[in-house]
Order: C-alpha cells, then sequence, then structure tokens
DNA sequence: GTTTTCATGTAACCCGTTACATGATTCA
DNA sequence: TGAATCATGTAACGGGTTACATGAAAAC
C-alpha cells in the first residue's frame, strides 16, 4: 500500500519547516510548488494536521496581529490558524528524512523525498537516488520480459504505447544516472537550513551542482499525478 | 473523479472482445500486455465481470471441454469460467469506443483509449489525441505559470523536480504531435504494420473501420520490431 | 505427496474525496 | 450589498485493496 496520507505528513513538516503555514496556505503549496503531489483535499489535510497536533509535532497558534504582519508579508493574506513545528516536530521530520527504506522509491513517495532533498544529507540523497534507479530499472526488466513474451500477440498501438511507456522509464533512470553523478561530483555544500533558500543565484552557471541540461531533451518519465507514462503493472504490490 | 472501474469495464469488454477468456487470465492481460494500467486486485474484477453479466454485455460459460481444447492451445492452461462478450456487450464497446468527452484525455483513460486505438475508428483516435494534446498544454501552463511565480524562493531540488516533471509533458507532447501527424499522413503507407493494418483501409469488409487483428491464436507473420503508428523512438537524440 | 500455480470469490477495512456547513474578509 | 476569495471544518459516501476462504490441477 502506497500510505499516501504518509507522504502528506511529510510533506507538511517539510514545508511548516521552512515558515509556519496556515491550512489553506499549506495545501497551495502543496499543489503547486511541490506540483508532484495528486492535489490532497482539504477533508484530508485538516484531519492530518490535527493528529500532527496531537503527535506535538505541531501547535497551532491563533493568527495575531504580529502573525498577520508576518503572513501579510509572505502571502499578502490574514492567517487564522497558523501552524509551527515544534522541536519534536522538528526531530521527527529529520528522522523521516534520514530513512531509506524501501517505500522511499516508490513513484509518489520518491517525489516528495527530492522535494525535501535540500534538507537532506548526501549520503541519503544517494541511497534514494539509487534505490530509485534500481527499482526503476527492475520495472524495465519486467517490461521487457514481459514485452518479449507478447510481442507478436499485440497489435500496434498497443505495443507502441508499451514501447513509448518504457522509454519513459528509461529516460527517467538516465536523469536518476545524471543526477547521482551530479552527487558524486561533489559540491558538498548544500544548503541544509531551511532558510537557506537565502541566496539564489539563477545564473546558468553549474555553480551548485545540478545537472540543469535546459533542454537536452530527454524522453519521457513520469508526469505529475497518474501521468500517462508508466506504472507499469506487473507491480501487484500497490 | 477518475471513475476507474469505468476503465476497468472499458477494458474487459475491449479484451474479451478479442476472444473469450476467464477472470484469471483477464487480470493477466490487464497488467501485463496492457501495463498500463495500475493493477487491478480480484477483489475489483470479479465484482466488475459480475456486473457485466448482469448488465448482460458478457456470458459466462463453463469451462467446457471444447473450450479446454481452446484454452490450452492459447495460455496453456485450463479454464473454469469463460466470459464471453454478447452482441450487445458488443455494441456496448463500440460505443463506448466512439464517445469522445473530455474523460477520454485524462490520464489513465487516455491510455485505455488507446490501448484500444486498434478498434477505433480513424476520427475518434484523431479526436482522443487532439484531446489529451490539448490537456496536456493546458497543464504545461499551468505549470509554467506557477514556476514563474515561484521559482526564486524554491531551491534547487525543487526547481529540478518541477523541471524534469514539465519535460515529461512535454515530451509527452511531442509524442502525441507525432502520431497526428502519423494519422494525418495516413498511416497506409506507414511502415511495417504487422499484420497489415495497412491493408485494413481498403478491405471492404471493414467499413466499420475496425482493424480486426489477429485471431489470437495466430502470431504467424512479421515480429515487427518497430511499432506501425509512429515512431518517435529511433532517434537517439531523445 | 507436498508445494506451486491456477482459479474464484467475499467481507472487512482503509483512505481519500465530495458535498455540505459556516463564517470572515476583500472587492466591486 | 452582494459576489468572490479566503479559511476551517465534518459526515457520508465510494471505490479499491487486503486478507481471508476454498479448491483444483500441475509440477517437483
Amino acid at each position: 500500500m502506497s500510505r499516501r496520507s504518509g507522504i502528506l505528513e511529510f510533506a507538511v513538516l517539510g514545508l511548516l519547516r521552512e515558515s509556519p503555514m496556515h491550512g489553506y496556505e499549506l495545501r497551495k503549496r502543496l499543489n503547486t510548488s511541490l506540483g508532484i503531489f495528486r492535489a490532497f483535499s482539504y477533508g484530508t489535510l485538516y484531519p492530518c494536521l490535527k493528529t500532527l497536533v496531537a503527535n506535538g509535532w505541531l501547535i497551532e497558534e491563533p493568527g495575531s496581529a504580529l502573525e498577520d504582519a508576518l503572513a501579510a508579508s509572505l502571502a499578502g493574506r490574514r492567517a487564522k490558524i497558523v501552524y509551527r513545528l515544534t522541536a519534536e516536530g522538528k526531530e521527527h521530520f529529520e528522522e523521516l528524512l534520514s530513512h531509506t527504506g524501501p517505500d522511499a522509491w516508490e513513484d509518489e513517495h520518491f517525489a516528495a523525498r527530492f522535494a525535501f532533498f535540500g534538507q537532506t544529507e548526501r549520503e541519503v540523497r544517494m541511497r534514494v537516488l539509487e534505490g530509485r534507479r534500481s527499482r526503476l530499472e527492475e520495472r524495465l526488466e519486467k517490461m521487457r520480459a514481459s514485452l518479449v513474451r507478447t510481442r507478436e500477440r499485440l497489435d500496434d498501438y498497443t505495443l507502441e504505447l508499451q514501447r513509448h511507456g518504457m522509454e519513459s522509464v528509461e529516460r527517467e533512470v538516465r536523469w536518476l544516472n545524471e543526477l547521482i553523478e551530479s552527487e558524486r561530483a561533489g559540491r558538498d555544500q548544500r544548503r541544509s537550513g531551511p532558510e537557506g533558500l537565502a541566496e539564489q543565484e539563477d545564473t546558468p552557471g553549474e555553480a551548485d551542482g545540478l545537472p540543469r541540461h535546459r533542454d537536452a531533451a530527454s524522453p519521457g518519465g513520469t508526469p505529475s499525478a497518474r501521468p500517462g507514462p508508466p506504472d507499469p503493472s506487473a507491480d501487484t504490490t500497490k
């Protein structure tokens, strides 16, 4: 099971680590900034927030005048209930960040993990990237095998669909390869402070590490939600 | 709402149109041959089959000795309950095939539709492909807008994730472009249709435009390495 | 002869969305 | 003043999976 709510918790904690926010804003961030996640509804988000509060990982504070000023400066909007990460919450998040279990490289989990790589230690990043890669390679292998088995029985369109799917996965593997290499190659002073987002040099220099191949078009991958591409089957573990 | 069960019904009808099958086999086909679908469990499949039977679209027949022989030749396996499409079922499926509502180009729906393009009329194929494309372009537009809005506030990894996501969508658009063009060009003279999707167009009996490829057991011909319709692939620059 | 794979089913449960209820604030 | 957006919540519902129950044929 994908334990999607686990992803939500993780992402909420991660976002709140950067700065306190109220639910409405949180949801927007979840669905746009971190555009990878299939939209969560309030019916999911608010109960989740409650749980996190109950666990002592968050505290809710009323949107005071002081808070308003801050919130306004950030989002131009008045806040009602602002959620703030507690020390325990931070600790818990840190712990989650360091986990590298197999689920860390399942589709949506992986995206969530990647989105917070900025706060993740180098080794962990490596493990997650490599885990993801081998997961995909496994998947590719299955696809290839199944394709060989059934090739003649399939019509052109089905074949084409399959081909495109495989190519998407292959493309993601190449992407991971680049990322891994880039990690390996060094530049280590990745920020890890939440607010380290500070100086963001937009100037296209490879200064800070990521490949940034602008239009080096590579084939497919997984688009946002439940994308056209892949998700092959074979994987009954879902 | 994705109405995922609708996809299942559609796919089941489509697969059974090609040849009668029992549930177990059906599921395998759903998850491998048509590898696009996220695995459906039996807890979903069997109830669905019952519904379809209740609607008069399928009939269940016991796996008789006769059936066994056939089944054995196909899959080497004995069948217990074989589901066969009724005339009404066929009609219903045909109707579904001709629908081109907006949902036809939502992620999983689209994949399902595409998988049965072999039985779909050319115009319908075009509409679906174009619909999908504009859906994706819309999505791209949103992503771009949101990216512009938030660019500076995001760290490198988040940015990279977003970039990769967009590129994936762009890639799918290119794929669709090729497919559309290929449809437009009339793919009669298209290369290598295995079982002659090619000569299909001029076959009088195919007034309804349905290829009706291979009868299950006859792989016979050319194991075409390359699919007929499009063929973006080949290019290594991708 | 026992394990694997084939094969069919069902009921409990989990998860998340939809739809609804409510109210403050901003803008026309 | 009324519409639109912001903002928080909840209860009912739906859909799908998991886990379980069952049994036959194949493979070892």
